[in-house]
DNA sequence: AATGTGATCCTCT
DNA sequence: GAGGATCACATTC
């Protein structure tokens, strides 16, 4: 069965309804318009800015990779919109959340003007409020390194899952917002070849925070 | 630190 | 019906 959330027509109507209280990390949100440029653009200055959760839960964002829709064969909406992608469709600014390898979800904020499908995957985070929260959401986790070194551990880790997909992260009324904290990207530097895909992986499209310990990855593939 | 394997199910062809 | 924007654990170096 779909998942709801997955669903093309309602995916605005089923998102979390409560009303945020605040979202606990202090910063600035980031604007519409940080997000309205291409992937490749906002990727790395997406990098130390702070993932937060209403809840309390916050994490810095030390590694992203951008998905550039349809000139990009890696990216889910390459071959056009389907239910499953059709949040990436729609305005930048907006989480796309999906799953995969048959038990895993991941995060992405669209970025990008409407209609191009591009966006940004978030890989991994620095814990830095909720710690107590994110080890109770993955129990089996021995090292605080490890709760959100990952894709799929930061949604574990963060309380992500098909539930928040096409959640708007720049309203900050929806319980997830990416703010600024003050941390200025780290300076530019060449983008890593992607993770964990089997088309399009000459695109240098992942950057880090170098020397986070908190990145993901091989030795070789953190550089 | 690198490599190999099993888990597990949705999505699109 | 095939494969996936992955993780955890075991083994070996």
């Amino acid at each position: 069965m779909q998942h709801p959330c997955t669903n093309n027509t309602n995916w605005r109507t089923r998102l979390v309804k409560k009303k945020a209280t605040s979202i606990i990390w202090p910063g600035t949100p980031l604007p519409r318009a940080f997000f309205d440029r291409v992937a490749t653009k906002v990727a790395p200055q997406l990098l130390n800015k702070v993932l937060a959760s209403e809840d309390g839960r916050a994490g810095r964002i030390v590694e992203v990779e951008a998905y550039l829709g349809a000139i990009d064969p890696a990216a889910h909406t390459y071959r056009g919109k389907t239910p499953r992608n059709a949040v990436m469709f729609g305005p930048p600014g907006h989480m796309y959340v999906y799953f995969t390898y048959g038990m895993h979800w991941c995060a992405n904020c669209v970025s990008g003007p409407e209609g191009d499908g591009c966006g940004v995957l978030i890989r991994a985070l620095e814990p830095l409020h909720g710690i107590e929260q994110m080890r109770a959401a993955r129990p089996r986790v021995a090292s605080d390194r490890d709760l959100c070194r990952g894709p799929a551990r930061l949604t574990q880790a963060m309380g992500i899952n098909g539930a928040q997909n096409g959640l708007d992260l720049v309203s900050a009324h929806d319980g997830f917002t990416i703010v600024d904290d003050g941390m200025a990207p780290p300076k530019a530097r060449a983008g890593n070849l992607r993770i964990g895909i089997s088309v399009g992986k000459d695109f240098p499209w992942r950057w880090n925070v170098p020397g986070n310990r908190y990145v993901s990855g091989t030795t070789a593939q953190r550089r």
